[in-house]
DNA sequence: AAATTTCCTGAATTCTCGTTCAACATTGCG
DNA sequence: CGCAATGTTGAACGAGAATTCAGGAAATTT
């Protein structure tokens, strides 16, 4: 019995994720945000309760759609290396696009936040725990593969730094034939051994 | 003519780049950096000019101490593969040891400032490139690496990618095996093939 | 249509940050 | 020893941050 909200609670949080997403937890004013999202700060505590709440949901959601569009590739291939391959395209697409240009959200905040915000830490533990199932999985399903002595675990922890890493050099140049060079390289140590 | 400096700088400023690497260059306060120089703020501001200077000279010592012991190992071992590998190992025990338990304080500047500050961009960019050429000479000299069909440019490449990775992954568990597991794959990628 | 509940607006508040500065201390020079 | 020059001290300052809140607006209920 009352007056409803007059904005779209999902546009605003894509709003402010862009911010959180250039600019970092700390350096994201709630001015800023507040402009990104099309609201006062009244509606925005109202509505999110405060910048770290705001934060957290508009991560969760991030990395909930980064499962779904990263993880589900993985996943939904026959060829395990085809979709770990999958997975790495997705990303450089991600870079190269724009997208990406400021590396993974959940990354920045983990080496922003993690050390202070336990939070912060145990949602990036989960999804790299998930990311190192899903390529773990993959391996298992090419049964050829010999990956070069090394055990699928190990490998798919590997592939798991790698992918970290990009979005580290993400934050470089988004030349996407250096990157391709690089997943290429990376993904060399899944093959199976040629002859010499 | 008059009166000279009771601390010294060299001290001074490790204790600042101790709080930069811990806490970051934002979440740094000038308090705590008094608290860690063992300095009031005038004596900060008078030898240092700005927290934004003292952080530059921080990370500049930083990545010139690094570079001469990480990259020093891979130039002075004789095989190629081997200075490699000793420069992951050394990576390894500093997280392991606790010394990098926060990762690596250029990567984490690269993080948090690179889109503002250009001039962390550009220290981080030439390191990048340090480390890529170090990498790059040492696998030409070893000539009877097949890399698999790399080219010696993208899998210099890739492993500096994969020390970044390293970089992140720290922030989680300074776990040695998972480490010695992760580069054990990474450096797989670097070897001759073998006879399947 | 009046009453009531909720929402929106944006200025005010409070707090912390980086930085400055005036007073005092210490050194070198004449 | 006195004067000039620099270093140190720590309180004070201004700016900008996150957050709150009083007043007006809109919608549902009776």
């Amino acid at each position: 019995m009352a007056r409803h909200r007059e904005f779209d609670e999902e546009v605003a949080l894509a709003g402010a994720l862009n911010v959180f997403w250039k600019r970092g937890y700390t350096a994201a004013s709630m001015q800023e945000l507040c402009e990104a999202m099309g609201l006062n700060p009244g509606s925005v505590y109202a509505a999110y309760g405060s910048k770290h709440d705001l934060f957290l949901l508009a991560m969760r959601r991030y990395i909930s759609d980064v499962t779904r569009e990263g993880i589900g590739r993985i996943e939904k291939s026959a060829s395990g290396i085809g979709g770990i391959r999958a997975y790495f395209d997705y990303l450089i697409d991600g870079i190269v696009a724009g997208r990406r240009q400021w590396g993974c959200l959940g990354t920045n905040a983990f080496m922003e936040l993690g050390e202070r915000d336990d939070l912060v830490q145990q949602i990036m533990a989960e999804h790299f725990l998930r990311l190192e199932d899903a390529f773990r999985r993959a391996l298992e399903r090419d049964p050829g593969l010999v990956h070069l002595g090394q055990k699928p675990v190990d490998l798919a922890r590997y592939l798991v730094c790698v992918a970290q890493g990009l979005n580290v050099i993400a934050r470089t140049s988004p030349d996407r034939a250096r990157l391709e060079g690089i997943v290429s390289a990376a993904l060399s140590a899944c093959r199976e051994p040629v002859a010499a």
